[in-house]
DNA sequence: GCCCATCGTCGAAGCGCTTCGACGAAATTT
DNA sequence: AAATTTCGTCGAAGCGCTTCGACGATGGGC
């Protein structure tokens, strides 16, 4: 592997120009800087990232902690982290991939002996014991999600609570006035994640606010619990017409279910999902369905990263505005329900 | 941040020495190790992981190439990463996220600038431009998969072949003699990823061995191509009483379709599914099925990894004995079908 | 009781890069 | 025409660690 220095030789100049010439820190010349990179090129020298960030303190690297688990929301987990590599690239920095698994010990490790500049960190609690810890360190991170006390920390998210609100509208908008939420599991609720609350706060919410009957029960995985959530909210609210799912496991189910029953979607019931678009089209009926922009949110965590490293002001929490997809499965209530 | 240096004075003895104790290179007296600790412990000090790689040109971070495209296999996928990490980890290493997109460039780019000391990438493709590139780098690598000409570079994958024969042995031991294969999508062929090779040459040589009757058929995602993968299948070859699924998200419509045909699973057509247990058990028959063991296959590309940055032997080519899980799909053929 | 190996520690060199201060030459100002 | 800036480059220091050779102190073998 050659060195900056047989870089320099074989140019005529010395180390420090060649590193100019790489990081255009100083004017250098137009026949010097041609000169050097074809050194450069014609030696194929690569400079030596570890030699780099002891002598720059920096690593060109962050860090992400995903929950890797082999759990549900696979997909959008792996959405997120293609999307925050794929952005970190293009301000050409890397990934180190870390599991959340190592709790805040992994978070501590990876930014005390500084291999990375940065964190961004996904699937936080409510009140996440890693918050404290992050406050302590010398890099800034990034959340995607939103604890209880994030004050410091920026914090990147779809706006859970304007999501229901839009699902309500829209369902309200087609005369919807009595409506069921298919909540996700009770183990989400207990994990504390709190994308599950703000969405149901905003439901409950723009209830309220629309005059509507509503009612919401969380569902268990798999038929049974769907089969079981079913029953509970028609059991606490007859004539339901419409149902917003915020559970993606459940959808499957959930529409063998209907259609076991003979509740045609969207004729006897309207339904909005919150899901990935693919998995809101991968279905028998088209779903109408509010996305989970994990691209554009893993993209702007990493432009928060970067402005923080620059030194340039960020907000600190940045709720993204949700935008729901008409498809097929809402249609306009029929006189005979109203 | 404590540098060695801080920890030597702290502890009154030379940084050289606060290294040994770190490495354990040079016996340290029982009395200096403790001290040394002690001051380690109290200062919190954590090496500098960009120092310890120039200074001993090794960074404990291993690349990780995985194709995060918003694909399908998106679980499969996210096994393996979890696996690798996991396993990493426990050597004391670190994982560096690239994407496939990167392509060449990304591998040569770490690997120039010294950022990893090995590489593990996966969805190889049948002659990958990458593998030229790679048999240059000084870090050795470990595929997850089997290309063409991989001479020289540790390869570890399931092993297709005797997947297929797995499932045929399985379904001519319940008497089966007329079976079909539902294969991967033209895409999965077009894109030479060559497990769905071995799999197919498997299936072919043991239907001979077997002395079967098989028909195969790629299928084209969604209802519709499961549909005429199947009339194409029934076509070929009539009074088919079993299928092999070598098509995770054929799996879904392809029970709809059996379903809403009349043909019950498993008392008119046995089915033996290729696909992660949980796919299998979350279709409304739960299937018998071969898993696609990532979690294993992760795990030992780290160890091969970890004996080759040890100098130590490795097989360079491991392919994984299959475990087919009986559940409820196969059934014996009822004299009728015979 | 002498020689040699081993143990435990230290000092110094060096890994490959960035960055700061310096400095002559050229350009600009006054 | 003198004074000042700017430009383009260099040399040296230093980032924090590992590792090699050296060296005094022990201890065992004979």
């Amino acid at each position: 592997m050659p060195t900056i220095n047989d870089v320099a030789k074989a140019a005529g100049v010395s180390p420090s120009t060649v590193s100019y010439v790489l990081s255009g820190r100083r004017p250098i010349s137009a026949e010097t800087r041609a000169r050097v990179q074809a050194a450069i090129a014609e030696l194929g020298f690569h400079p030596h990232a570890g030699a780099r960030a002891l002598a720059s303190s920096k690593t060109n690297v962050i860090a992400l902690v995903a929950p890797l688990r082999v759990d549900v929301n696979v997909p959008v987990i792996m959405q997120f982290a293609t999307a925050v590599v794929t952005a970190a690239r293009s301000y050409n920095h890397d990934v180190l991939l870390l599991t959340k698994d190592e709790g805040t010990a992994g978070v501590e490790r990876v930014a005390h002996s500084t291999m990375v500049d940065a964190l961004i960190l996904m699937d936080l609690e409510r009140d996440d014991l890693r918050i404290p810890a992050l406050r302590r360190l010398k890099q800034p991170s990034v959340l995607i999600g939103l604890p209880a006390d994030h004050t410091g920390i920026a914090c990147v998210d779809l706006d859970f609570g304007a999501a229901a609100r839009a699902a309500l509208d829209h369902l309200a908008g087609h005369g919807h006035r009595r409506i069921g939420l298919v909540g996700p599991s009770p183990a989400v609720y207990k994990r504390q994640t709190t994308y599950a609350d703000r969405f149901l706060t905003g439901f409950l919410e723009a209830s309220v606010d629309l005059g509507l009957q509503t009612v919401t029960h969380p569902c268990e995985p798999g038929a049974e619990g769907v089969r079981s959530c079913m029953a509970d909210l028609d059991a606490e609210l007859a004539g339901l017409t419409a149902l917003v799912v915020h559970n993606e496991e459940a959808l499957r189910p959930l529409l063998d279910l209907l259609h076991a029953t003979g509740r045609r979607v969207p004729e006897d019931v309207s339904i909005v999902a919150i899901c990935p678009r693919d998995v809101a089209t991968a279905m028998p009926v088209n779903l109408t369905s509010i996305d989970i922009p994990a691209h554009d949110v893993g993209t702007l965590a990493v432009e928060t990263v970067m402005r923080l490293l620059d030194g340039r002001r960020v907000e600190y929490t940045r709720l993204l505005e949700p935008s729901l997809v008409e498809r097929d499965s809402c249609r306009e209530i029929s006189a005979s329900h109203r």
